[in-house]
This record gives structure tokens, sequence and C-alpha cells, in this order.
RNA sequence: GGAGGCGUAGCUCAGUCGGUAGAGCAUCGGACUUUUAAUCCGUGGGUCGUGGGUUCAAGUCCCACCGCCUUCACCA
């Protein structure tokens, strides 16, 4: 074989889904001359099932379907030779297309082959639009080009890829022969252009900031040590975006977000991955009452970007996103879930005892919060704003003037799952120094909060603008908005452990 | 880390009471100019996750380990 199996080039590509919406240009041209318009809608790439093709050719009289001229690319993952035809289903990203070789019409030189293409190849066609005897929507080979050949078996042709394991391994083989995975995907990168979009179009910049980080702070995980060997220097990876983000306030970058990957060396479930996505958004002269408009702008763009209507289904349950998401404080859930008086501390701690909790030497706000993680939030179905939060377990969050007791925060909860956490940034550089203080006594030495960070509270003492703060969890919206069950499903190639020999 | 499930051909899976390792698809060879998971004829393909143990004999029973899934624990 004669031809540079490695070398075509294959310039000014069409899409197989666009070919597949030129077919309404496809006429049948009569032997007198005259054409009749193809009986199916131009959109419609699948024979329609009242219609009998072959009879309603038979009736329409000898001529043939003349199509536009195409040029399509993509890999063969179904296979058919008849004789001296060989019918190819071609996939590519965005569709796939039925190929029909004809040694006659290709020639022999092309026919030739056509006969060593393998399931997996990628190929090229230059061909006419045209439709079969059954009436499927097909391209009628003139030239093949062929562009790479593929060495491995592909997996089973009709029940494709199912064992879990080699899906995540594997991606590249999951994205092509199993249904549904690419669009999630592709789904995933339209939210996260949709949030960008949202974003900016209000006036926020985008940065980078540093994963490398000397104190992992901005939440409570532990994180991933590392070491920088010309500076001699133990390293952390980020936990969060925050404390730099608010660096960025305090130099006057009034609205900035960033949304990239945080590392938590935490265990692993459907919902936990140990590097995931984040977006932190921070808005000077804002608060958390903005920062909550923002976030169902943010939801309501993604599902709008995704082409979903505000009433959706996951994992069976139905969630509505018809704004106003409803707005319940943290008390009143409590009271109402835990059947408690959230003022009662010895009464909460009863109760803690009850469900099992660890209450010995706990701060009364830490035990009522795991309370309510216990009572409260696995019945959460939302979208729900769980609003001001007890101020001593948030120690980055400005006060209520009217009540220091609570903090202005927000978490956004679907189905029990937290997607959201907001709030008024704390810009008091004297009490962020008591607080990191408060947070360091009777803390592992490995929790990231148990380091005092003097740089940050100098960057406050600066003076940062009073702002409201977000964070979103991109990969739990992704499933959310995606139907994912778990993570995995969402991150392309999540952590695994080295692969037994 | 605990509990449960799973691991057999490239892929999807059977494998009985412990007694010669099986099927479909895919591969390879042949026939076929309108197929739709094409069809028909023929063909090759295995360290049964790894390592031990019991036994005359282990894919099967026992132990340890590796990996994946689920669930719990952990998790601002």
């Amino acid at each position: 074989m004669d031809i540079d199996p490695w070398g075509h080039y294959f310039p000014n590509r069409q899409w197989n889904g666009e070919v597949r919406r030129r077919c309404g240009e496809i006429k049948y041209q009569l032997q007198d001359g005259t054409t009749l318009e193809i009986p199916f809608p131009a959109d419609d790439s699948a024979p329609s099932p009242e219609l009998d093709y072959r009879q309603w050719k038979k009736d329409a009289g000898t001529g043939e379907e003349i199509g536009p001229q195409v040029r399509v690319a993509g890999r063969i993952v179904l296979m058919r030779p008849t004789g001296k035809l060989v019918f190819l289903k071609l996939r590519d990203w965005t569709a796939d297309i039925q190929i029909l070789i004809g040694k006659a019409q290709v020639g022999d030189r092309d026919f030739e082959l056509a006969g060593n293409f393998d399931l997996g190849d990628w190929i090229g066609v230059d061909g006419r639009l045209g439709r079969t005897n059954t009436g499927e929507l097909t391209v009628f080979a003139e030239n093949l080009h062929f562009m790479c050949k593929t060495l491995e078996t592909p997996p089973e042709k009709y029940l494709g890829l199912t064992n879990t394991e080699s899906r995540l391994r594997q991606r590249y083989l999951d994205l092509t022969y199993n249904e549904g995975v690419m669009d999630t995907f592709m789904a995933r990168t339209k939210i996260v252009q949709s949030i960008r979009n949202t974003l900016t179009g209000r006036g926020y910049c985008e940065i980078e900031g540093p994963t490398l980080h000397t104190i992992a702070g901005g939440a409570a995980a532990r994180p991933f040590m590392t070491h920088h060997n010309a500076l001699d220097m133990p390293l952390v990876l980020r936990i969060a975006l925050e404390l730099h983000l608010k660096r960025l306030l305090v130099g006057g970058m009034e609205r900035v977000f960033e949304l990239g990957r945080v590392y938590r060396n935490e265990g692993i479930s459907t919902r936990h991955n140990p590097e995931f996505t984040m977006m932190e958004a921070y808005e000077a002269f804002g608060n958390y009452e903005v920062m909550m408009d923002l976030t169902e702008q943010i939801v309501l763009d993604a599902l709008a970007a995704t082409g979903q209507s505000t009433k959706i289904n996951w994992n069976g349950l139905p969630i509505d996103f018809t704004p106003p998401f409803q707005r319940r404080t943290y008390n009143d859930l409590f009271q109402e879930c835990a059947q408690v008086d959230p003022e009662d501390d010895d009464a909460i701690a009863r109760l803690a005892v009850h469900l099992g909790i660890e209450a010995t030497g706990k701060h009364p706000d830490v035990i009522k919060s795991e309370v309510f993680e216990h009572t409260v939030e696995d019945k959460l179905a939302g979208p729900i704003f769980v609003i001001d939060y007890p101020a001593s377990i948030c120690p980055l969050t400005k006060r209520k003037t009217s009540n220091p007791q609570v903090a202005e925060r927000f978490e956004l909860f679907i189905h029990g799952m937290e997607v959201a956490n907001a709030y008024t940034e704390l810009n008091d550089p004297i009490l962020q120094e008591e607080l990191f203080r408060t947070q360091l006594e009777g803390q592992a030495d490995e929790d990231s909060m148990a380091k005092m960070d003097t740089d940050f509270v100098l960057a406050l003492r600066n003076g940062m603008p009073p702002a409201g703060g977000l964070g979103i969890g991109i990969d739990r919206l992704v499933m959310l908005l995606t139907d994912s069950k778990s993570i995995r499903d969402v991150v392309l190639f999540p952590l695994m452990r080295n692969q037994a020999d």
C-alpha cells in the first residue's frame, strides 16, 4: 500500500453533525429532469418510520439523489462490508454519520485501502451527501483519506466499555464509545464558560493565584505537602483560593475571581476527589446578600448555557431552580429539624451525645455545627440558602452589627450537597488575628488553620474594602446540572491508585 | 481505616458437586454492490488479578496481598 498512513493533511473539514444538518439540500432528480424534495425534515437524520423509503423511491420513478459535496472526518466505530460495498459508521465529537464506499465509485486503489480499515481507525472522506435505499443519510464516498491506525482492539461494538475501572483509567475509550460521556464533559465546559461570562459580564476580572503556598489557609482541610529543592523550603498545595484573592482586594482589584484547582489531602468518595475545581469571587462594597443574588444568577445562566429549564432532575430527584431560592436562617432550620432550642447549649450537647457525637472539650458552637450536619443538612432538598451562621465557626466572616454572635454567611444546599459558601468578608485585622489565635487552641498540627498567617493579617492591616465573597464547588454544580451520581463522572481523570500488575 | 461486592480471551460475560477453559462481539481467511449490532462458511486466541496453602486434582475451597465499586468513618 503506497499510502502514507501517518501523514495525510485534511484541511477545511466539516463536522459530521454539520454535514447531517445539510441533508435538506439533497434533491431527488427524475429522468425527465424534474426534481422532487426528499420527504424528510431537514434536521432529521433518522428515517421516518411512517415512510417506506424503498416504495417511495419506486413510486417516484428511476432517478438519483444529488446532494452537496461534503468532507467529513472521524473514527470508524462500525463497519459492514458487503462484497464490493462497505458501510461505515464514522464518529466525530458532534455526531455519527454513515459512509458508503463502493468499489466502482472510489476506484480500486481506495477500495483496497478500505479493505485495510480497522475499527477505531481515523479516516477522512470526500463525497456526496445522499440517502441509501433505507433512507439513511449517508456520505457516498468518492475519495478516502487514511489518517491514523489504531493498534488496539476497540471495546465491544454494542455493549461498549462498562468496566468502571477501565472507563476511568482509559477515559479516551469512555469518551468515544460510551453514550453521554462526551455530552457530560461538553456540558461541563459550557458551564465553566458560562460562569466566566456571568462574572466578567458583571465587571469581574479573572486572575491566577499561586497554587504553591507556605501556609494552607482559607479553609479547614489537610493539605498535600511538597518541597522546593533550590530554596530548601517546605510548601503545601493550596486548599482554597480565598486569602490571595483578598490580598488583591487590598490591592484595589474591586471585583476579582479565580476559577481553579484546589487540593485536599482527605478521603475519596462519590462527592470528593483530592483535587477539585473551585470558583471564588470577591466583590468590593458588596455583602453576602449581593453574593446570594450573584449565586442565583450564576446557576441560572449555567442552566441556560446547557439548554435546560429551571426545573431539572438529579438522581431521580426533582430540583426547582425558579428564583428566588429559599432563604432560611441557621437557627430556624436547627429548631425545625433538630427539635432543639438553638440557644440552649446544654440541650444541644445532650442531643449530640444521643447522636453519637463526641462532645467533650469542644466549643458549644462546634457541637452545634456537628448536630446541624447530622440533623439538618441531609433534609435540605433545596436549592436553599442557609443564612446567618454561629460566628465562632466562621473565622473569616464579618459579624452582624446587630448581633456579634451571628456571622453574615450563607451556604447553598441542594439535595444535602453543599454547593456554595459565601460571606460578608471580615476586614478587621485586629479581630482577624484574634480569631486565628483562637482557632490555634487545641488544634492538631496537621490542621491547616493551626498556623498563624501573619502575612495575611499584614495585608488586612493595609485596609481591605468591605466585600462579599463567594465560593462555588464547580464539580458538584456540574454533577447537579448533568444528572451525574458521582464526582468521577464529571472529573475527566479522577485520582486512582497505581494499577495492579 | 471498617463492612459488603467484584476481578475469567482485546471487549461483554457464562463456568454446575473440586475432575480437559466456554460463548457472543472483535481478530484472521473466504463469499456477497444498499447494510443497520449485516449475513453465511472457516480460523487463531487464556499466567482465570498476584502470591502462598489444602488436595491425586483448584477458575472453583482456605490465607495474605493488589486494584475497582458501594457504604460508613473522615471531610468549613
